[in-house]
DNA sequence: CTTGTTCAACCTGTATACAAGTATATTATC
DNA sequence: GATAATATACTTGTATACAGGTTGAACAAG
């Protein structure tokens, strides 16, 4: 296990899930290149497990587009600049439908949710912990999409999430070392989304919102582009 | 397998797809009910299948969220007339994004699959094959929303896919028993879309499109408030 | 040199075996 | 009778075995 991923984070975890979650990092932080075919004798050599937790991990690799099962090997699809664009297209529409509905009911206990997370990311970024930083990012998402108790956009999100996890465990750490003013921007767009959501300012919360995802789109595009970096990104972890 | 699923259709599926389509139509139409729990021994002695198949099945299943795998056996969640609205909401909310694209570009070779499809359902139903139907209606719908070549939004469906073939399939067999002057409409709303994207007519796209998602939602409210219509729905097939 | 055939080394899908964990019923203790 | 300990009959997660099927290289024939 090459522990891309923080292990604490795979405490309950069933060796087929510690597997997916190894193999989605190596092959979305492009150490693992597409068109790469793999076999489950071979990885379950390399991960020292036997074959049946190695196909669970495959199947769910599959569902996530990130390998092809084929008749013979799984070839590995991989993840380009213009799946990442989608990635955020496809989250920028999940809480959009989020948001027309937060608008319409009483917030209390998640502003309060959202002020806690917010919070513990402002540590994060002191203690220049770009992994507990990402996570809290995406629990904050997390706990906007799951207030509107909506079970099939819940399914959905539950979905995209672990790609979207690496994302930005690999963005934060590289922003971590080589951009680190970014945070101030990441942390004010935050505010101003719960300052929307306070307000129930529908326009505020679009400009938020749009502002959001514009700027992480954005910024991080350097790191998709070079390979080192990636590498860099992917290599470092406490 | 009690087959309520159209059996060519599986033809080259492995045995675990089979047995998740076949579990999946038997909680959808409530032939197991909610809260019922699942072994994988039981279940590998009703569908006469090893273990193996048995549990790529449940996968399957969990990640459609029509089951929940616990410490110890599966419970059955099952879907109630929340969750096809939900899904429906999730339907418009994917289908509203495509429309944006379709609207950008040319659709000439789109819209020329989407009157083939068109006149197939139309036999479908002179013939009353509700399958049939179904399948193509599907079809319809996926055309349109891969017309737009968009990954990520082709995942979404995908994993959304067999759940809505389920349900419209049922939700047709009743039709054609009960409410065949139905299709008049469905058929209807179809021409619509058709016209609204040869058009690139924006509003006319909105309320066709609204207007056949209601139709749909609303005309088949009975099928799931009647146990005894859903039983008679899903033991029809040729 | 090209084409067709055979064969060996792989692969996956399924079946089975085993280890470790959990719930339930039963027994022992107070 | 009530409660705690234990036995038992399940369960799942992982490892392994086996049956086809697929690929590609070696080889024969033209």
């Amino acid at each position: 296990m090459k522990a891309f991923y923080p292990e604490q984070r795979l405490a309950a975890s069933s060796m087929g899930e510690r597997v997916a979650t190894d193999l989605r990092m190596r092959i979305i932080s492009h150490d693992i290149e597409k068109g790469t075919i793999l076999s489950e004798n071979q990885l379950s050599k390399e991960y020292q497990v036997s074959r049946s937790p190695i196909r669970d991990a495959l199947k769910l690799l599959e569902k996530e587009d990130l390998i092809e099962l084929k008749k013979m090997g799984a070839e590995v699809i991989g993840i380009t600049e213009k799946d990442i664009a989608e990635i955020y297209d496809v989250r920028l529409m999940i809480e959009s439908f989020v948001f027309r509905r937060i608008l319409k009911k009483d917030n209390e206990k998640l502003i309060h949710e959202l002020q806690k997370i917010l919070e513990m990311m402002k540590i994060a970024i002191k203690y220049k912990d770009a992994n507990e930083f990402s996570f809290k990012d995406i629990e904050f998402h997390e706990t906007i999409i799951t207030s509107i108790q909506h079970r099939h956009i819940g399914i959905l999100w539950s979905n995209l999430k672990p790609v979207v996890e690496c994302l930005i465990l690999l963005d934060m750490r590289h922003r971590m070392q080589h951009n680190y003013e970014d945070f101030d921007r990441i942390i004010y767009n935050h505010e101003l989304l719960i300052q929307a959501i306070i307000e129930k300012n529908e326009p505020l919360v679009e400009e938020a919102f749009y502002k959001n995802f514009n700027d992480v789109q954005k910024q991080s595009e350097g790191l998709w582009h070079n390979p080192e970096s990636l590498k860099r990104a992917s290599d470092f972890h406490e």
